[in-house]
DNA sequence: GTTAGGG
DNA sequence: CCCTAAC
């Protein structure tokens, strides 16, 4: 029959870990019952979401034997889950190494990315979990407040300004004038996300190879992005989207987000299963 | 009804 | 992931 092991994809981890930070470890059935994680972690039981965190928790911190080639920056980073549910105010420090995730990739190249997948989101959701500004908090702000908690990679800014821009998009977070806030508001329908509004493509061609400006790049790749999960199941789509999104990753600096989202959609599409942005 | 732990 | 005991 249909097998039920399910893999825990990078937003699911995402929702949880935030789920966490903002809820605190322990409290599943109120992360699952919270409508800004409910639609990511629709097929999750509380259970399910325990047992995950056990399986994070452990692999974080176990490798007492083999030590695997992991990054160089692992260190000793709180890894153990937190007994006690602090404050918001406290922000429990949840470091988890999204490492466990990806695996078999694609066969293409690159074995040794295995960045920091998506645990930004977590990050950004507990910064502006934090800070709790009624106007919201602005890039230098939730810079500032992940800057001294985690440390920072030198594009950081660029990354977080993608990411909220994609957030942004998804209608998990809300822009006004420069401050970004969490939407309460999820518009989840019924149970099918679909936050993706009209989706405009300027179909921007490649042409000389020359882009306007990075911002451009940026969206254009986002976009490309968007076209994916259009296309769901096809993967012969996805792939020509992460071609595209390769090429103008190239031309960018801030080629980061946009590569690990571009890979994780095209490791999706290969197992054939339905992608969810959300 | 939930959570934590063992299988 | 499933099952079971404790809360």
């Amino acid at each position: 029959m249909g097998n039920q092991k399910l893999k825990w994809t990078a937003e699911e981890e995402e929702a949880l870990l935030a789920g966490i930070a903002k809820h605190g470890p322990g409290k599943w059935k109120n992360i699952l019952k919270d409508p800004e994680f409910a639609p990511f972690l629709t097929h999750r039981s509380n259970i399910d979401l325990k047992d995950k965190w056990r399986n994070l928790s452990v692999s974080t911190v176990a490798q007492g034997s083999k030590e695997k080639v992991r990054n160089p920056k692992i260190k000793a980073m709180v890894p153990a889950p937190i007994s006690g549910v602090q404050n918001a105010s406290s922000a429990t420090p949840l470091n988890q190494s999204a490492t466990s995730d990806a695996v078999m990739d694609d066969p293409s190249q690159n074995a040794q990315d295995v960045i920091p997948a998506s645990r930004y989101d977590a990050m950004i959701f507990e910064a502006l979990s934090t800070i709790k500004d009624s106007n919201g908090s602005d890039i230098s702000a939730i810079v500032s407040f992940i800057e001294q908690k985690h440390e920072v990679p030198p594009n950081f800014r660029r990354n977080l300004t993608s990411r909220l821009r994609r957030l942004v998009g998804y209608g998990k977070l809300e822009k006004v004038q420069n401050c970004y806030k969490i939407k309460k508001d999820t518009p989840l329908a019924t149970k099918t996300p679909a936050p993706k509004q009209k989706d405009v493509w300027p179909r921007q061609p490649p042409a000389s190879g020359v882009v306007a400006s990075n911002d451009t790049v940026a969206d254009a790749a986002e976009t490309a992005a968007y076209r994916v999960a259009e296309a769901e199941n096809k993967s012969f789509l996805a792939a020509e989207a992460v071609k595209e999104a390769e090429r103008f990753s190239k031309l960018a600096e801030d080629t980061d987000s946009i590569l690990q989202l571009a890979k994780e959609i095209y490791k999706q599409c290969s197992r054939g299963e339905i992608i969810h942005l959300a």
